[in-house]
This record gives structure tokens, sequence and C-alpha cells, in this order.
DNA sequence: CAACGCATGTAACCGGTTACATGATTTC
DNA sequence: GAAATCATGTAACCGGTTACATGCGTTG
């Protein structure tokens, strides 16, 4: 599935939206699995306009700017059904992390044990921001498989931070 | 840290490679947080070789196909180091699985029982490939850094797959 | 009047992937 | 003589990212 398929997801499942509020979607819910920004927002609705999967309407408003808000149509229905019956691909996962790490010899001992606390910060932060939007997400209609997204992000940050931790006293006792 | 800078230190920290070799580390060690292909190596040798990064010498062989080798020049080893210094970058983390779970009330319940059932497959999988990789690993030079990435991806499949297998039970009694 | 939130977009580039194309040598 | 292993490469495409560019309306 690309960043297609999930917008056209996004308006079936949630109904009308602009371009904007797919990012902040994407930013608040799908962002420890799929990173999208605006840069493939805006030219994706664009083509899935012109492929007749989706509509764009023009809204006026008094208190804010003006926006378009995308509806889906039935093409884009039949599209991402298809979409979500194409086989699971495996997922993609690159870590400049352990990239750095497996090359690690080439590091003094204070800067490896550093680049291992940096990566600690990072996804205890990561972990925090996830926790932090799951308020806003019950809020904003959070059902039991967003929640399956939710966990498996908690579990793998969770798991990841407590084996760097271990490995960060490994380091520091050489 | 990108694939060149991958070819890099593998370059300098092997030494000599040809691009079949550096293939086979890249699928037995690397793939786990780093996919690369021929259509990737290839290409990226040949930037590297016209950049003055490696050089490039052609070796006859009676039993086997002749080969190209390269070997890392100074200008290379210089690229890699700056590229060792980096910033840390963010891990890139795609889940095509994640992605059908998160729209996952277009499915139906066993449909739904059958994508976790399909993604514990694939994640097993992932990590007796792993494993049976060990031992090969071990007598080509295995030091402490590379175990440290080996252990990363044996933490992380065996989390998810307990994860999965939780909500998998969840899901059957529902 | 600055900063922030809301809102939309494009042009140039990138780091690859996919599919194709070829061929030697060895093993079964 | 088929299959497996060793070995190298390209052309077309893709799914974006990055950096830039703009502007309205509200809040402090």
């Amino acid at each position: 599935m690309k960043g297609k398929d999930i917008i056209l997801g996004l308006l079936k499942t949630r109904g009308p939206l602009t371009g904007y509020e797919i990012n902040e979607i994407l930013q608040d819910q799908l962002n420890h699995f799929y990173v999208g920004s605006y840069g493939m927002i805006y030219p994706t609705l664009k083509k899935l306009e012109n492929s007749g999967f989706v509509k764009k309407e023009k809204v006026s408003q008094d208190d804010k700017p003006n926006k378009n808000v995308f509806s889906i149509l039935s093409l884009g229905e039949k599209e991402f059904n298809k979409s979500l019956y194409k086989p699971l691909q495996d997922d993609e996962f690159k870590s400049d992390f352990l990239i750095k790490i497996y090359f690690g010899n080439q590091f003094s001992k204070s800067e490896f044990i550093n680049l291992i606390k940096n990566e600690i910060r990072i996804k205890k932060e990561n972990l925090r921001l996830l926790e932090d939007n799951l308020e806003k997400w019950k809020n904003n209609g959070m059902n039991d498989n967003h929640k399956f997204t939710y966990d498996y992000g908690i579990i793998y940050y969770g798991s990841i931070i407590r084996f760097l931790e271990n490995k960060l006293k490994q380091a520091e006792n050489i």
C-alpha cells in the first residue's frame, strides 16, 4: 500500500478531508509506520482527482483561510479495496543507527557510548510523542484496529529502549 | 547513511570486494536494517569509481567467471568517515501490515485473523533466516558490533511475534 | 506587529527498485 | 543437459523528499 492508498482509505473511513487534515492524521496516528508529508499529500490528491478517484470541493471559511475538501468517489473505493487485498508486503525497516553500530569499530569508546545514548533519547522521544497523542486520538474516533497499531508502537519502542539500555551498560563496563 | 556509504564502509573494514560479495554481505547480515540489491550495488560502484572513491581491478579466474574487485581509495575513506559523523537519522519504518490493520474494519473477522497469522508467519520466517545466518556469520568475521545488530534483530522479531500472538488470541475470542 | 495556526501548492531532485539481459563454470 | 552458483550490468520507472513559495486570519 502506497501513499495514495492511505489517502483513499482515510477518505473512505473518515469521510471528506482536506490535505491539511490528512497531514494531521498521518502525523498524529500513522507516523510510526508510515511517514508522509505535504510534498506527498498534495501531488497525490491531484493525481487521484485526475484519475477520477476523488473529487475536490472548494469551501469558503470566514474565520480561517478557504480550503479544498476531498471526497472519495466509487472508482476510488474500488481502487482502495483492491489495494487491501494485494499480497502483504514485508515491512521496510532502515536504521541509520544500526548501520553506524555495524561499523562501530570506527568510533572511540565515548563516541560509541554517545551514539547509543543518542538513540535511546530519540526512541524515548518517539515513545513519548506516541503516548501524548493517545488522548487526542481517543477523542477523535479511535477504534480497536487503531489501538492495535498504537499498541504495536508502544511494544516496539519499549522493547528497543530496554535492549539499548542493556547494551549501553555493557558498553560502559568494557 | 546511504547505500554508497555502506559500500564504502564494507570496503574499508573488510578489504577489497566484488559487487557479488557485497550483495552477499547485505543479504546475510544487514538485510534486517538495510535492504540492498544488485540494482543499487553496481550503479553505485560505478559512481564511486567515477568520483575517485574506489578503484576497480579485473581479476581472471579459472574455476569461475572473471570478476571485478573494488578497493577503497583515500578519498573514499574520507567520504566514509564524513558519513559516520553526520547527525543520526531517525529510523525509517514502513509497515504494509499495520496500514492494513489500521483499516481493519474493512475486513471480515476471518480475513482479519488471516492477516495477523500471515504476518506472524512472515516475522517467524525473518527470525529464522536471521538465526540461520549466525553460524555462517561467525565464521566470516563477526565482531561485537555486528553481534549488536544481530541481537537487535532477534529482540525486535521476538517482541513483535509475542505481541502479534497475543493480538491473534484476542481477535479469535471476539 | 510578531508569532502561530490554518491552508495550499510546485520544481528539482534522489535514492533507489523492477524488470530485463547475459554468460561462464560446476554439480547433479 | 538441467539446475545451481558465480558474476555483471542497464533502462525505465517510482514513490516519494526537500526546499521553496505564498497567504489568510487569530491570538497575545
